[in-house]
DNA sequence: CCGCATCCGGGGCGATACTG
DNA sequence: CAGTATCGCCCCGGATGCGG
């Protein structure tokens, strides 16, 4: 991108990440860690090839992203954040909280979603209200791919699903279970709306947050 | 801008501000309040009048800016931010912190500067470390327009220089000013790179950060 | 197959001119 | 003062090619 030329540190952070795709590449490097230049494609629903590689490039140039070329055995090089590039993790999440607004409407005909995106979220909009009740795990599958939600000790944390098998199961579209994450629909109504609940239920009210205007229970 | 058209609440939040120029509108808006097309226009050096229209127009749809038209006898329009606007406050500032590596080698030839642009770093950089030693109030002069820096109760805030005299005053170059807020640039080295300091210098050591690595003193 | 580089078409962006 | 109008240009998007 252009430099906006202003001697303004807002002005200078967004010559460089202000570029189309730029934060969403950070985005998914802070939710996946290191990863190769097709996982990068595949969690960028729609960003262009050579868009890609010119952004990863300026991001390494400009410390963000750092290219780590693997031992001769394995071939493909990996992308990492840097730390100066993971630092940019608390305004993305920011962003994430500010655009929730933008969300609860449901996706556009045409959005593409990836189950990961529900991370942040899920760290944001839950919490342990009885941190005494011992730890539990949640599993979040909206279609494409599944996300675990480990409770423990008043701590929410996200991890991928693995052999353990989780105390509580929700499946349902990404516009229903974000509603639920958010409080912006009850889990009666999620239910009523095609949510399907396997396990514990009392699991997933010990971590949602209380409902919020537009969730009316039925 | 074309959306990423994609159900992440991040990628949401980048359709509404993530154009170019946007989220530096919502800048000025935040440091100056409501104010007029001609003062964001001196306020964004380099925005191209049918740029700073449309992005208007777009925020105010999005609900982050709002339009006021005056009563008669004041015939100008004004901007202001929603309270939806406002709630991105935290995120500049954010990206204000983050951008600050990009600032200490000083201004590219041709950067553009406002003296306005130092509010956030004050705030952000500055402390009260003697919060019993009585109010007291810093000039920041860099160039074009001038900062007040008031210190009281262990708490900083700035406003726009009025009749009251200041206590101190420190004039400069952005790239000092700046250094000394940040730490990077100790008061002496500051000096002797021609930074005028006139008044109480204890009240100016009283909000200084601690001097960071690249800050030596002579 | 993975990791790009190249090649266009279209639109966002930047600079200037102009108008109520 | 507050925009609108116009016109290039370059960035972006989509498709394709191609070497390792």
């Amino acid at each position: 991108m252009r430099s906006y030329r202003e001697y303004c540190s807002v002005a200078k952070a967004l010559d460089v990440v202000g570029d189309r795709w730029s934060l969403l590449i950070v985005r998914e490097l802070a939710l996946r860690g290191a990863c190769r230049y097709s996982d990068l494609q595949e969690g960028l629903p729609g960003v262009s090839t050579n868009l890609l590689a010119d952004r990863l490039r300026e991001l390494e140039r400009a410390d963000v992203v750092a290219r780590r070329e693997p031992r001769p055995p394995v071939a493909t090089p990996v992308f990492e954040l840097t730390e100066h590039g993971r630092e940019l993790e608390p305004i993305l999440r920011g962003l994430m909280r500010w655009g929730i607004r933008y969300m609860v409407d449901g996706p556009a005909p045409d959005d593409r979603f990836r189950g990961r995106w529900l991370t942040w979220p899920a760290e944001t909009f839950l919490a342990d209200h009885e941190p005494d009740a011992g730890p539990g795990r949640i599993e979040l599958d909206a279609g494409d791919e599944r996300i675990a939600v480990d409770v423990e000790d008043g701590r929410i944390s996200v991890a991928e699903p693995d052999a353990t098998d989780a105390d509580a199961r929700v499946e349902g579209t990404p516009h229903m279970l974000l509603g639920l994450l958010t409080g912006h629909v009850g889990i009666d109504d999620a239910i009523a709306a095609g949510v399907s609940l396997d396990g514990s239920r009392s699991l997933l009210e010990r971590v949602l947050p209380a409902p919020r205007s537009a969730a009316r229970s039925a």
